[in-house]
DNA sequence: AGCTATTGATAACA
DNA sequence: TTGTTATCAATAGCT
C-alpha cells in the first residue's frame, strides 16, 4: 500500500525507518480504536520504537490493569502473580507466627488457660516464675545501685558540710588562698559521682530506647 | 476498504459483528507483526472478542512482562506495584506487632530489662503476679476436679467390691436372675462417672486443641 | 470460508 | 516534519 510493494524485513534507512513506524503506528491505533467500536472489544495495545519512545492504546471503558487480569485468567500465565503469591506467603508466615506469640502472651497472663491440659501448664508456671526471679534480680540491682548512691551522697553531704564549716572559718580569718583550689577539687568529685550513677538515675526527659517499644 | 463505507459504530448484526471483529483483528495483529519487524519496534497486542475470545500478539525478542515493565518505567502508572505496596504495608505493620509481642515475651521472661527504667519494671511484675494467679487457679481447679473424681472412684470401688461380694455370695446360693440387672445399673453408672470426668482428664492420644499453639 | 468491488493505508516523493 | 498521491492492502458485503 503504496507508491511500491515493501518486503517485510527491517528498514535498514534511519529517517525511513522512523516515518514509517509514525505511519504504521498511528494506523495499528486507528484499527485497534475502530475495533474496540465496531466489535465491542477489548483492546491495548502497547507500542515502543526503537528508540524507546513509548505509545499505547486501551479501548474505553476497561483499563490496562483489566486487560492484563483478564489476559492472566485466560491462558494462564503469570505477569506478576509470581511476586504476589511470595509476598502473600511472607505474610502468612509473619502472621502466624504473630499468632502463636499471642498465644504465648495470653497463657502467660493467665487467660486461655481452658484449652490447656494440666501439664501443659507446667512449663507456663516456670516460665513466670523464672520471669518474677529474672525481674526480682534487676529490681534488686537498681535498689542496690539506689542506696550505693545514697551512701555517697551522703558521704557527699558531710564532704560538703565540712567544707562549708572550713569556709566559713577561713572567712573570718581572711585565708581565701587555697578555698578555689579545694572547691575545684569538690567539682571534680561531683562528676566522678554523677558519671557513676546509671544511666536510669540521670534526669533526662525521655528515653530514647523506650521509644518503640509502647 | 470495502464494499461500502461503513460508519464507526457498533455492528448491531451479531455474525456480521463476529466476521468483521475475526477479519480486523486478524489485520491488526499482521500489521503488528510488520511494524515490529520493519521498525525494529516492541508491540504488545492484546484483544478480547465480545464474547470474551482472547488474542494476542508479542513481538519477538521481548515478553509481555518485559513490555509491562517498560510500560511502568515510562509512563510512571501503577499496574501492580500498587498491590504490592499494599502487600509490603501489610508485612511491615504486622512484623511491627510482631516485634513487639516479642519485646514483651523478653520481658516477661525476664530479659532484656535493661533497657528499661525502674518504674517500667513494675507493671511487668504486675502483669507476671497476674499470669501466676490466674494459672494457679486454673491448677487449683484441676486438683479439685482430681479430688472429686477421686473420691468418686473411691465410692465406685466400694460398690464393686460389694456387688462382687454380693455375686459371690449368689453364685454359691445359684440366685442368678437379678445379678444381670443389677450389673447393668453398675454399668450405667460407670458411664456417668466417665462423662463427669473433665476432658484433660480422659486417655486420649493427642489433643486437638493443642495441633496448632506449638 | 472465498471473492471482489471498494475504501483505507501508506511508500515514495515534495 | 507534514502533505500529496500513486499504489498496494484490507475488508464489507455477498456467496
Amino acid at each position: 500500500m503504496g507508491r511500491g510493494k515493501i518486503e517485510i524485513k527491517r528498514i535498514e534507512n534511519s529517517t525511513n525507518r522512523q516515518v514509517t513506524f509514525s505511519k504504521r503506528r498511528n494506523g495499528i491505533i486507528k484499527k485497534a480504536r475502530e475495533i474496540s467500536v465496531l466489535c465491542a472489544a477489548e483492546v491495548s495495545v502497547i507500542i515502543f520504537s526503537s528508540t524507546g519512545k513509548m505509545f499505547d492504546y486501551c479501548s474505553p471503558n476497561t483499563s490496562l490493569p483489566n486487560i492484563l487480569k483478564k489476559y492472566q485468567d485466560n491462558c494462564g500465565r503469570k505477569l506478576w502473580d509470581e511476586k504476589h503469591e511470595k509476598l502473600y506467603m511472607e505474610i502468612e508466615q509473619v502472621k502466624k507466627d504473630n499468632k502463636n506469640m499471642e498465644i504465648k502472651l495470653r497463657h502467660l497472663s493467665g487467660e486461655d488457660l481452658n484449652s490447656l491440659q494440666p501439664k501443659d501448664l507446667i512449663p507456663i508456671e516456670e516460665a513466670l516464675q523464672n520471669g518474677l526471679i529474672g525481674l526480682r534480680d534487676k529490681q534488686m540491682e537498681y535498689w542496690k545501685m539506689l542506696k550505693k548512691n545514697e551512701r555517697m551522697a551522703e558521704e557527699e553531704n558531710k564532704l560538703l558540710t565540712f567544707r562549708l564549716h572550713q569556709q566559713e572559718l577561713g572567712a573570718s580569718t581572711g585565708n581565701g588562698g587555697l578555698h578555689s583550689l579545694e572547691l575545684g577539687y569538690h567539682q571534680n568529685g561531683r562528676d566522678m559521682i554523677q558519671s557513676q550513677l546509671p544511666m536510669a538515675f540521670r534526669v533526662q526527659p525521655n528515653h530514647p530506647n523506650l521509644q518503640d517499644n509502647m
